[in-house]
DNA sequence: TATTTGCACTTGCAAAATGCAAGCAAATTT
DNA sequence: AAATTTGCTTGCATTTTGCAAGTGCAAATA
């Protein structure tokens, strides 16, 4: 259990402090439903994160140890980042953001899709992602 | 339905924008569940958000439809601000993100509270609780 | 073996956002 | 009429961001 000591004591202070910013959860969000994994895959995603900001977050992420840093199998000379079981905990957060999005923005088709079975069976849809990306941290 | 053309375009992005930083996020969870409806009641509370902060936010807050501004009942010198339907349909999110946090950091004891019966019945919870604000943004 | 390419960052700097303290006007209380 | 409360605004120093350009190492290519 950690104490975060800030200016701001605790509440979702605290753990929204984590991520600093929207960043850091559609890093999370990227690791968990585009199969994004390495520095490069961030930078060219979508969202256009600037390269010393996606440095950052990527730091910070793995400080308060929601990824995970390994050599990349295919090569050394690449780094493949990795979701911890605190990371993959945060999935109904995500679902419930994009369900709320869904309902009050335009969202790109990909997520859609996605949404289309969490909106199915959300208690469902989050089990057996869970079981999912727990499996791919497994090995 | 809002299209918001930024540098990044939506997914969760653009929703989370909404929000600009934890700020916002705490001042519709201190409205739900804190009974807080003035500027006062945000400057006070625990968090230690700075005045000018405060102010901006709210404007964002009010300019994204998530609060409105009243005349409070009591004074004219005072404000009401008023959660609206798209705010209150942020619950679920809110929930989840307490429920992450309380998973993993030492949370006060006035949020451990609140949880317990989210913990007991997440969907009840929601459902009574969301019934709650809307008679009340309904007065 | 030499060289070019790809990948994961770092660095420098201008621009924007933040935090703090102080100020301010309108409404209420004394 | 004076003092206080309420909801802000303003100025300014500090911090964070975004962009462009570099750097260092590994691997592929010549």
């Amino acid at each position: 259990m950690e104490t975060i000591k800030k200016r701001s004591e605790c509440p979702i202070s605290c753990s929204l402090d984590i991520f600093g910013d929207k960043w850091s959860l559609l890093i999370i969000r990227d690791m968990m439903f585009f199969n994004k994994s390495t520095y490069g895959d961030f930078l060219k995603s979508a969202e256009g994160i600037a390269t010393n900001i996606l440095a950052s977050r990527l730091q910070a992420l793995e400080e308060n140890k929601l990824i995970e840093k390994l050599v990349h199998p295919e090569s050394k000379a690449k780094v493949l980042y990795k979701l911890t079981q605190k990371a993959i905990d945060l999935l109904p957060v995500i679902v419930e953001i994009h369900l709320w999005a869904e309902k009050y923005f335009d969202i790109p088709t990909e997520v859609k899709i996605l949404l289309k079975d969490a909106k199915k069976g959300k208690d469902e849809f989050i089990k057996t992602t869970t079981r999912q990306l727990k499996k791919q941290i497994a090995s």
